[in-house]
DNA sequence: TCAAAAGTGTTCAGGATACACCCATGC
DNA sequence: GCATGGGTGTATCCTGAACACTTTTGA
């Protein structure tokens, strides 16, 4: 079936890599060092070649753009394949990207590229489409809210209540009610109660909670 | 950021192309005409070569291997993209793969390779992971009935309630309550009636209904 | 004693589920 | 008149939403 002429198009691989700062949603960026768009900011992205699978591409990506190993990574999640416009005389080219949920994230020393976590509410044009996969992942991660353990890769270890619920709200981008946001978690059964407090400022120290699970669990699904 | 060296994987497109045949989800499958898995059933695949998007990709893929063209299919939508094994020098290879639903679908006369749609339910053992692709496509279609009108595409233009429910039913796998399943559906807003009635058979004619979108609509989510 | 965040229950409305009988037709 | 599928309504349960005050601590 292969013939001897067959010639793939080129393989991009992107990632969009997101932690929480500040009570904030944000999200890695590189600034571009070559046309096109030298100089704008974008996903950290590059080619994939033969011989490494998606994922190897990826990884290698972040490590040389950014300093980021996957492994700094709880959650991994293809998002979505896009047939891009060719950048180079190879006609069309197939886009994979990938969405990746950390904590404390440090980039390590690479600076060539100035790698940055910009808040996803004030994001700067970028290159290609790139606002527009931000908007899709962050759309796929405020779903995966509703009926994964998601948050767990986006939280320390031990963490309270007001914690999560702040993580919740910044992708949400709503407010939630403290009480309903607490009965609705714990039913879940994805959490589990420490017998710790964390005791900072003036106020009553709050109970500390850990993720039943450190990987990705569904809960179940609801029609019929 | 393109060496000259730069060598592509192999990229490949599979589709997932259901239809409706005597009340049962089918799904069309090919005899391999060569190794691997040469005699095996398996999803309509092939390579995207270089100036091609992958949605013409499928369309030629399905148009060689099964006289189906994706104008046919009222719905195409993308499924995964999966890093197969490789099958050949270049490495790995990169698999997208594609869900599409159609109704009626004609194989025209394209029997060198066997074109059949089989019923999910009872499929034989296929080529590479292609069962799972289809369980994967089969879940995907099963939740977009809960929050899409999908069904549309696997319907005739006008259809009785029982028709969709019977579509409904063969999908999620369940049996179904009439009234409760008329109650649902009428509410979603997705369907209309028409002033026509369907006589066939010895007991009361039925209402016949068409969607009121030809095309893919998504109801509102409801994540707090 | 004051400020600041933690923690906790009840009421209400709307949607989902369970369930059984009459209707219109062809033969 | 009978067999066949078409068509309809109500009672109940459960989940999600709204809503305000007491507790514990450090300063």
């Amino acid at each position: 079936m292969l013939q001897d002429t067959y010639i793939p198009p080129t393989v991009t691989v992107d990632g969009v890599i997101f932690q929480m700062l500040d009570e904030k949603l944000t999200v890695l960026l590189i600034k571009r060092a070559r046309d096109p768009f030298m100089g704008a900011w974008a996903l950290p992205g590059g080619y994939n070649a033969a011989g490494e699978t998606t994922h190897e591409a990826l990884n290698r990506i972040l490590t040389v753009k950014a300093g980021v190993s996957v492994r700094q990574l709880g959650v991994v999640e293809q998002l979505y394949t896009f047939d891009s416009v060719a950048r180079d005389p190879r006609g069309h080219a197939v886009s994979i990207t990938y969405m990746g949920l950390g904590k404390g994230v440090e980039l390590n020393g690479h600076d060539a590229q100035s790698p940055q976590f910009f808040s996803v509410a004030h994001l700067p044009k970028l290159a290609y489409d790139h606002n527009k996969i931000i908007v899709y992942a962050h759309e796929r991660l405020k779903a995966k809210l509703a009926y994964t353990n998601v948050a767990f890769a986006l939280l320390p270890h031990e963490f309270t209540l007001t914690q999560l619920q702040s993580v919740y709200e910044a992708i949400l981008g709503t407010p939630l009610d403290k009480r309903n946001f607490r009965k609705r978690l714990l039913s879940l059964d994805i959490l589990q109660e420490t017998t710790e407090l964390s005791k900072e400022g003036a106020h009553r120290p709050a109970r500390l909670y850990t993720f039943r699970d450190r990987e990705l669990v569904t809960l179940v699904r609801s029609f019929d």
